[in-house]
DNA sequence: TTTCTAATTGGAATTATTCTAGGTTTTGAC
DNA sequence: GTCAAAACCTAGAATAATTCCAATTAGAAA
C-alpha cells in the first residue's frame, strides 16, 4: 500500500516545497511538520520537541531547531517572536496576525483584512513584511477574570 | 548652582513619573534614561549598559535591567521585541512602529498613521495594544546594495 | 550500488535574562 | 537628628533559549 499524502496532517506541499528549496525529504523533518499541523497552538521549540519524541522517541532538539529552520526557509512554517519566552512556530502560512492573550500566554491567530493598505514608509525603506502582534485578553480568560493561568 | 531639569537631554517627567508609580529616582535610573535620549538606536540591554559605564563606571548590567525595567513600568520606556537577538528599548513614547532592517539590523522608529482604524477582533478578544514590526531593507542598505553589515 | 553531501545527534558553548544574598541608600516616623 | 523599614544596587550564580561542533547516518544522484 502505497503512502497517500494526507493534506490533513501533513500538508500537501512538503516533499515538494523542501526539494525546490534545495533540501532534502527526512523522517524527522516529516514528523516535525506533522506535529505543528496536528496541534496549531504556536508551539516552541521544546514544546515541538516533546511532542515529536512521543513517535520519534530518538530525535534531538537540535535537529528539532534544524527542522523548524528548514521548515521556514521553504515557506512551510513561520517563524513568530512574541517578545517574552521563546519563539514560536505556526504552519498557518495565510496572512494573519497574532493575538497574546495577558492573561493565559495563550497565542491566536486573527485575520488580518486583506485591505489594510500598509503604512506608508518615508522615502527610502523598503518594506518585505509586516508583523502585527496584538496584546490583550482573550474570550476565555475575559469570560472568568482572575481565573487566567499566569503566562509562562 | 540648582540642577534644572532638561528636557533636551533627561526629558521632563522621570522624576515625576518614577515618584508616582511608587518609585524613587536614583542616580543609576537617571543615567539608563539619558543613556537612552542621547542616542536613540533601540540600543540593547548590554549596549545601554555600555554606554552607561562611560560615565558611571561602577553600574552594573543587573541594574541595568533593573532600571530599564522600572522606566518601561513608569512609562517613560518601550520594551521592544526584535524576535532575534536580544530585546531593545526605546524613549519615544509616540505611537509608532518599528522598521528591522535586514541588511545592516538596524532598528528605525516609522509613523504610524492615527487613522489606522485597527484590526476587527473576533468576539471575546479584548485587544490592548498593537505593535506593527516591519522588515525590510533600509534607505543606506537599499543604495549600496550587498555593503551592509550583517546583522549581530 | 556507489558516492557525495546534507542531515542528525549529544553534548558543549554561547547569549540573554533573571535570581540571590548581602551591603547601601532613601524615606518617614519619632 | 536617630532609627528602622523598604527600596535599591551589586557581583556572581543560575536559568532559559538557542547555536555550535565533531562524529555518524542516511538521502538521492549518477
Ligand atoms: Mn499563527
Ligand atoms: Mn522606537
Ligand atoms: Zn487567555
Ligand atoms: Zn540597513
Amino acid at each position: 500500500m502505497k503512502a497517500v499524502e494526507n493534506s490533513k496532517t501533513r500538508g500537501p506541499l512538503l516533499s515538494e516545497r523542501l526539494t525546490t528549496s534545495g533540501l532534502r525529504l527526512t523522517r524527522q523533518r516529516e514528523q516535525v511538520y506533522r506535529v505543528l499541523l496536528q496541534k496549531r497552538d504556536h508551539p516552541t521549540a521544546d514544546e515541538v520537541f516533546l511532542r515529536a519524541k512521543r513517535q520519534m522517541p530518538d530525535i534531538s532538539l537540535a535537529t528539532v531547531y534544524n527542522c523548524l529552520d528548514a521548515l521556514v526557509q521553504c515557506g512551510l512554517v513561520r517563524h513568530v517572536h512574541p517578545g517574552r519566552g521563546g519563539s514560536r512556530f505556526c504552519p498557518n502560512m495565510r496572512e494573519h496576525c497574532h493575538f497574546y492573550c495577558e492573561a493565559c500566554g495563550g497565542v491566536f491567530d486573527i485575520d488580518w483584512p486583506a485591505d489594510h493598505g500598509g503604512v506608508p514608509m518615508p522615502k527610502g525603506f523598503e518594506a518585505k513584511r509586516y508583523e502585527i502582534a496584538i496584546r490583550g485578553v482573550c474570550p476565555d480568560c475575559g469570560a472568568r477574570p482572575g481565573h487566567g493561568a499566569p503566562p509562562g
